[in-house]
This record gives C-alpha cells, sequence and structure tokens, in this order.
DNA sequence: GAGACTATTGGACGAAAGGGCAATGGAGCT
DNA sequence: AGCTCCATTGCCCTTTCGTCCAATAGTCTC
C-alpha cells in the first residue's frame, strides 16, 4: 500500500483568489487543485487519496457548508478547513459544530493557513489509520460464522467450554473445534486477544 | 452515590441579563446561580456537581475564553456554552476549538438557549460516567505490585505461564499465584476479561 | 534476637484447554 | 442410489490452568 502525497482541494468562486491560492499551496510544496463551486467538486469525485478540503463559504449555488455537510455523510469524508470573506459567527459556529478542522477570515495570514491544513492532513492521515483498523476488524468478524460467533461471545464473557457447550445445546469437542477456528481467523493465539478484540469491536461505530 | 441535580453557572457582567437569565432558568427548572466576573467564579469553586457553565465572552477582567482555558486544565471541567453581544468570528473559532458546547449571540432564543444547555449537561453526564469508569479502573491498576502488573502485561500479550515465569525468572508456581491475585484485584473471571481490561488501559488519556 | 509479614517455591491433584483421528449424519450434486 | 463435502461428535492424549498444603528466605518492627 503505498501512501500517496496528500491533494488539498480547493473550492471557491473567486477565481483569482483561487488561482492565488493554488499558486501559493504549491510552492509550499502542498498538491492542489481547485474548483470553482460545489458542484465542481462532487462532479470530479477524487479518488480515496489522503488530503484535506479548503472551502469557501459563500458561493454561487450550493455553500461550503452544505458540501461539508454532504460529505459527512459519506464513509470517508476529507477533513475541511473554512476560508470564508464574510464574518458571519453563526456560520462559523455551524461549521465547528459539524467537525470543521479550522474557520478563517480573509485575508487570511500565511502562516494561519498553512497551521490549519496541516492539522487537517494530520487529522486525515489519523482517520486513515483507524478506519483501515476499523476495516479489517470488521471485516475478520464478518467472517465468523454465527455458531463461531455465538461462541465467541460467550467465551469473552468468561464463560468456558463446557458451559459453552451447554447453553448452545452443542458437544463440548465442537465447541473446541469452532473456538480453534475462531481463533485461527481472527488472528488470536489466546483468550486475553478475543477480550482485547471484543472491546475493540464494541467501540466501533455502528 | 446520589446524583445531584445539575446546575448552571451564569458568568455574565451585566447584573440585568445575569438576572434576567438566571429568572428564566430558574421557570424552566433549572438550578442556577450567578457570578458578575469570571473571577467570582473561580473564588468560590462549585462543589464536584454536574452542570455546565454559560458565560460571556467580553467581561472587565479575565474574559470567558480565558476561563475556558483555565477550567480546560483541571481534572473534571464542566461543559460551556458561550453568549455574547460581540459578533466575533475569531473568538467564536477559538472558542468551539476549544471544546465549547455552544456559542451563541444575544440577543439568544429561548430554544436555542435551552437546546445549548441541555447538550451541555448531557455531555457532562457522559463525561462524569466515563471519568468515573476510568478512575474505577486506574484505581485497581494502581492497586497492583509492580510483579503483579509485568505478569498481567504477559498474560495479554498472549504467553502461558510457563514462558512468562521463564522471562521473569520465577517459578512457574509463582506466576500462577501472581496470576490469581491480579486478577482477584482487578475483578476479572477469565483470560479474556484481563485482555479487555488491557484494552480499556490502553486507550485511557494518560 | 523474636515475631510478624510478605514473596517465593515445591509437590500434587482435578479441571480445563488444545488437538489428532475416526465415525456419524445431513445437504447438495451427478 | 451413490457420491462428496462439511459440520458435528466421541475417544484419547498431552499440556496448561487453578488451587490445595506446606516450606523457605528475606524484610520490617518491636
Amino acid at each position: 500500500m503505498t501512501t500517496l502525497p496528500p491533494m488539498i482541494h480547493v473550492v471557491d468562486d473567486d477565481e483569482s483568489l483561487r488561482t492565488a491560492l493554488l499558486r501559493l499551496l504549491g510552492a509550499a510544496g502542498f498538491e492542489a487543485r481547485g474548483y470553482a463551486s460545489t458542484g465542481d467538486f462532487l462532479l470530479q469525485p477524487p479518488p480515496d487519496r489522503p488530503g484535506c478540503l479548503l472551502l469557501d463559504v459563500r458561493m454561487p449555488g450550493p455553500s461550503g457548508l452544505d458540501l461539508q455537510a454532504t460529505l459527512r455523510c459519506q464513509s470517508n469524508p476529507l477533513p475541511v478547513v473554512f476560508l470564508t470573506g464574510y464574518a458571519d459567527v453563526t456560520a462559523s459556529v455551524r461549521a465547528m459544530k459539524a467537525g470543521a478542522v479550522d474557520f478563517l477570515t480573509k485575508p487570511v495570514e500565511r502562516e494561519a493557513l498553512f497551521e490549519a491544513l496541516q492539522r487537517a492532513l494530520d487529522r486525515d492521515a489519523a482517520q486513515r489509520v483507524a478506519r483501515a483498523e476499523a476495516e479489517r476488524l470488521r471485516a475478520a468478524f464478518a467472517a465468523l460464522t454465527p455458531r463461531e460467533r455465538a461462541v465467541f461471545d460467550r467465551i469473552v464473557a468468561g464463560q468456558i467450554n463446557k458451559q459453552i457447550a451447554d447453553t448452545l445445546g452443542i458437544a463440548e469437542r465442537t465447541v473446541k473445534l469452532q473456538r480453534a477456528q475462531l481463533m485461527a481467523k481472527l488472528g488470536a493465539n489466546s483468550a486475553a486477544e478475543l477480550g482485547r478484540l471484543a472491546e475493540r469491536l464494541q467501540h466501533l461505530p455502528d
């Protein structure tokens, strides 16, 4: 899994500002791409690649806040930094409550912008790691048969094989077999690891 | 552990507004208390009691943001809702980044205020549950001797008693004893539970 | 030094876990 | 029916776990 360099998506209807931002970001070593509107960005779905968004708030058509709300519903949303010319407290609070990394006002200082974008990229990287981890976990559990899953639940509940066999109405030998199978599927080498997996699974968004 | 009803701490230098807010909150069934300044609030440290803060931003002396920053450093900070008469995007973003529940502007609508305060109280309740849980966990682990802790680490790493005895340079018999002791101290009945505890401990802020 | 206390160890026993081998029985396919 | 495939089970064996009683060595207190 080769990690692509991150890309910053700049959505602003002011073309001169947009190109200036792209040039500034490019000069700083960032890969960046511009979009004249929310629709432009949604029409060109970027490949699943590390990055973040730099959004204007007020634009003809859907606003930056609308775009943020839309992206939040999808599976792998990129972190958002807002950059607006209008001092709108309501919008800023709404954006931050919706998870924006920062909400900057034009004219923006170079350092403030870069600092915010870097935080957004860091957050994206962290989210990617966490999502990949969650995905692996989910896939591993999805590979379990219903019976294996039932045995798993009772193991982590502290039951011993005999009790599990009893409550499930199957032979203890079968429990042992399914126990070995589920541990193999989950890549666990001990009951303690099963407990750790159970705890992590429980705390996954679902 | 009897849960006291939550209290809303209103910090605002405008006395007429403050009393109006207290009356409004009282009429809505909230327990509320007023403070004329940040210093007043800090001088009267409220007992550790469920609640939240309703803060003005601009006040003579330390601002609401200063108070928020100070409270964030203590162990059990109450959630903060800001209520300000000045439309200051910079302040609102700073407040939200620092974890404020909401940032409202005067004049505020009744429902918006109550909704924000309710969210703050809900967050406080959730934080209290999480903190109590974390505290219990930490206390349980603090009761372990260094040797028991070492054995615990190796158990959750998947080592069996014989290996643990070998790496620690002690007899297997001793490992068994310490294993039983640490499980008793942690209230665990199975290796799987030890794994769960290890996972939870790892994700505690520390 | 005597006594108390803790940590550690040895030996031993029953229960449980892990796994190999073979048999059973049902579902599905030819 | 004949066949394979797979889940289930019984039997047996070894290893590990959990726990009993007893004993040793070291530390701390009086």
